[in-house]
DNA sequence: GTCGATATTATGTGCAGACATATTCACACC
DNA sequence: GGTGTGAATATGTCTGCACATAATATCGAC
């Protein structure tokens, strides 16, 4: 038993045969170490990953305890939109529909914390998969940001972007929707179709980037590794 | 600059401030740690959590760069129903609509890895926010892992899962989808609205556990933290 | 008995040093 | 020119120790 991956992987076993039950107190990390002579920073190590996962909770003083009430976490990985098509082995287009300056509708202008009045770049665009399209992008960016801006009928916003402000700070929701007219003969729908709804505000230090509101035509489906 | 959490912030800081940009390579652990005048612990401690999250890339012998193609990982915590919606501060109903043993659709024993012609039990019920029915779940449970079963009539089976077989390993894919008629009528909406589907497989090590469907009515919206 | 100071305890984090491992690069060799 | 080998190097991990911190338990004063 060397290794604090090993360690991991034996806590979970008796935590799956039962030796250490939810919501009880497993030995302290001074027992473990000495049970499996090794230092108790590899102890350590290999409980805190499992508490990172939600497995085990800890508090000082008290001790290490099996969760009792598990939040499953799901970890999802949101690539850009094109590597997510090429990824599926797809031809990725793209098509961008409109670019304009306009004042954004409120619901957009609260999310970014922009008082109302004030001006952002709405961009609307098309993604495709062998030809056939498959994503609407609805974009509203705050030029303030990002005041040299590229031609967006050659480079998508979402790839701009990741390229340009990396590693901002933002909030995703996942919902459905059925599709409006509009939205309907752009992905070439019936109207009504069961969209999947991807809605991302992005910030950057304080400072509000961008709100997107991507549309997955049916057949999408996103998936956790694990 | 003492503690690993102040570095791995000072590194994001430098990198949001293009000090280091996409794609480049940062120091040496050893070279930032004299700088910072900590150990080589502690700044090995902070760049693995920033690997962890996505915004480094590390390999040995080559050094840290800053991940030229962000894949953004979102982390969804999901709660067993009930308390999501007690969560929201909803009461929580749940009504059992069927229980029988039966033979499984090719697509739910391919998922868990059956063959097919084994039997299994499934459950169909309804979750209830303040009275209307928001969640309409389809599950197949595998009766050789539990085999001693509750009165699903009165304890939802995702409740009584996590409490008897924990720390599962599984599958989640998220998909929106139309409602058929029987599931309109259940839910009390029009056929066609769009639902929010969720569906899990559920193992335990190696031993297929269930497979979950669950029709989440419009106005669901899984949310991240960050 | 109640309250508050103090001791105890388990985890959180840090340090210095060591060795392991993956990968690259330079160089000798054919 | 191509190829294999070994040196160099950055990260990965472990050890043993120390002190910090948070939460609890204990015990004395009143």
């Amino acid at each position: 038993m060397t290794g604090w991956e090993e360690i991991r992987d034996e806590v979970l076993r008796r935590i799956r045969a039962r030796l250490w039950v939810p919501g009880a107190t497993i030995p302290t990390e001074e027992a473990l170490a000495q049970e499996w002579g090794v230092a108790r920073a590899t102890v350590n190590r290999a409980l805190r990953e499992l508490a990172g996962e939600g497995v085990l909770e800890r508090r000082r003083k008290v001790g290490t305890r099996v969760t009792l009430h598990p939040v499953r976490k799901a970890t999802l990985d949101i690539p850009v939109t094109r590597r997510e098509i090429e990824a599926r082995g797809q031809r990725y287009g793209y098509r961008l529909l409109a670019q304009a300056e306009a004042e954004p509708p409120p619901a957009v202008a609260l999310r970014l914390g922009l008082p109302p009045g004030g001006r952002l770049l709405r961009l609307e665009c098309l993604h495709f998969a062998d030809g056939r399209p498959v994503l609407l992008e609805d974009r509203w960016l705050n030029p303030e940001v990002v005041p040299v801006l590229p031609d967006f009928h050659r480079i998508s916003a979402n790839e701009w972007l990741v390229a340009h402000v990396p590693w901002t700070t933002g909030d995703i929701a996942f919902s459905a929707a059925n599709a409006t007219a509009a939205e309907a003969r752009l992905l070439d729908l019936a109207e009504g179709a069961a969209l999947f709804i991807v809605e991302r505000t992005t910030w950057e230090s304080d400072c509000p980037v961008t709100w997107v509101r991507l549309a997955h035509a049916p057949g999408y489906r996103m998936h956790t590794l694990l």
